[in-house]
DNA sequence: GGCGATTATGTTAGCGCTGTCATTGGATGG
DNA sequence: CCATCCAATGACAGCGCTAACATAATCGCC
């Protein structure tokens, strides 16, 4: 009784309700709410009181286009089963604690044309920030991150120039000193187990180090086997067992990531070999699986948690974009393991 | 050149912009990108080609506000890294392909004071509908939910009522069916590992069925291992170890999921303990990391991608609430894998 | 060939909030 | 005792878009 115009109920409490009932303007209420400018104490007493009765929920549509600023941070990653991408996001939510912004995940399928529909839909929520995974877009998604004019950090990967500012580590790096590695150690008779580079791009470039390293001393990469799929650790485990029937006498085994390497682990607790002192066998990204085998995986961290936090810190650190695009290498270290 | 109130830039490209470059009003611009209403062929070249040469971004706060309608669904899980949830996340994603809703995904951490929270943070961006993990929520965050008045899917169990929607399966059930299908192989020396129920009590659900099934059989459950923090495959190994000191002579193990279990497999292929022949094991989810294992785990498989595809399908097939909460059962079945 | 139906476009009035600039009523101080 | 300042509050316009209602222009059809 009293509304004026709405009548059927339904459609929400607003500012409006709350002041009314507070005998105080909207304005009043909105600054008590945001904790914006001097309020007396018993009017900020009368006006919670007023929206614990009412049950008001603010309307963040109406005040993110009132004050221009939706206090969001867009997020894009490849997927959320490959968990590397979930403890990402855990650093982005540790260094969004307690900042007021909240992140709006969006998950690309490992394809660009998907990516780039989701950078249109994100950026339309006028977003403070975006963090997208990798370094490689359409020239059009591209165009729309730069001309937003938004702060924009590309992660995991640094191994070309990025747009604004990229945090992760040198994926060409990281397989040129796991080939030195496993070279150090006397491993010499190499096969290498992958999975779809097209959709992981990453796993390609520490192909392409290990190779160059291998190349460096000489040595073959003997035999190589590429899952059309994504990575698994079934796929893992199908792969060795297929590579080691078209090689027999390799002496040391890379995969393109933890979940290959622990598939082949697997295939070797499966068949009778002993990893490492019968097959070496190498990963990347030092996942828990791995490390909680009875043989600890050998492999190299990636600091992801890392990686989203330190994204954010930047990002939210200087609200305009730099100069020069930074880049910032969050670094790897090589787990010696069980396995090589 | 000729813009009125903008001076410095930066703040973007506006429905006006469009409309004045192509000679016709910002509703025609409007209809024309969100498909609504008829409109001339030329006129919709025209227009599309301005807001090609503008760049322009539609912006989803001011209509959303104009429409009080965000296209957003709000959804909260317990975590990412827990890989069922992200597969919750998948079945979800692909509900709401091609409806031109997105998800706004938020973790709780287990936490229900987190949980709250984030309810009402994304209550005010007014989704059309929330999909929320698990049926237990605080006093608050439940009268925040119905109060709102959108559609609520609570997923993962159906143990109790739920407020609007419920999809998922009986936890408890799944417990007792496990005791069942277990006594039926003859097991009769039960034990009994698990993770932390404050934070899980879904597993708890399962724990307490399995106890009457037993109970039924008065067959006791001889031995209970509780690690105090989330399941893991580390958390499963130690637990397993630490089980077997304690009382040797068990013929199986219940893990409360698969992480755990995993775990377990791994400490005994570590320990020489062959699975099932000397001791049973069994798990629950079903993930790929078990059925991947040298010998597949035993164990129950829960229907998530189903469960996030259905609760999304339900929740925006009706825009209103019914009259009485609904139950969807998404079922499980036993997968009887090697460990028992 | 006039009347309603249909198609294509425009006008107006907000959606619910916040930035900006008043306004009010003491407290302060010389 | 009046100018000055500050704390506390309010009025008002407008963020960028869209629903709802006009308004033209075209089209059949008896």
């Amino acid at each position: 009784m009293g509304a004026k115009r709405l009548s059927g109920r339904q459609r929400g409490v607003t500012l409006a309700d709350v002041a009314l009932l507070a005998q105080v303007s909207e304005i009043t209420v909105s600054r008590i709410l945001r904790n914006h400018g001097p309020i007396g104490a018993d009017t900020r007493e009368r006006v919670m009181a007023a929206v614990r009765e009412t049950g008001y929920v603010p309307n963040r549509l109406a005040g993110g286009l009132a004050s221009s600023g939706s206090k969001l941070v867009g997020v894009i990653v490849p997927s959320l089963t490959n968990i590397v991408f979930p403890e990402v996001l855990g650093g982005i939510r540790s260094a969004l604690q307690g900042t007021g912004f909240q992140a709006v995940i969006a998950v690309s399928d490992y394809d660009l044309a998907t990516e780039q529909e989701l950078i249109a839909s994100l950026l339309a929520w006028k977003p403070e920030a975006m963090v997208i995974a990798g370094l490689d877009h359409t020239d059009i998604a591209r165009a729309m991150l730069v001309g937003s004019g938004v702060r924009i950090a590309e992660v995991m990967e640094i191994d070309s120039q990025p747009i604004d500012l990229a945090v992760g580590l040198s994926h060409r790096q990281a397989g040129f000193d796991t080939g030195q590695y496993l070279l150090g150690r006397g491993y010499r008779r190499f096969g290498y187990v992958g999975h779809d580079w097209t959709s992981d791009h990453r796993a390609k470039l520490r192909y392409d180090g290990l190779v160059a390293a291998l190349a460096e001393a000489k040595v073959e990469l003997l035999e190589t086997c590429r899952f059309d799929g994504p990575s698994s650790i079934g796929a893992g485990r199908g792969m060795l067992a297929q590579i080691l029937t078209q090689k027999r006498d390799l002496d040391v085994v890379v995969f393109s990531n933890d979940d290959m390497a622990t598939g082949g682990v697997f295939h070797c607790l499966g068949a009778g070999i002993r990893p490492k002192q019968d097959l070496a066998l190498f990963g990347f990204n030092g996942l828990d699986v791995g490390q909680a085998l009875p043989t600890p995986l050998s492999t190299v961290r990636s600091n992801r948690f890392l990686i989203g936090k330190t994204a954010i810190e930047k990002l939210l650190g200087q609200r305009q974009r730099p100069e020069m695009p930074e880049i910032i290498d969050t670094g790897y270290e090589i787990i010696a393991g069980a396995t090589a």
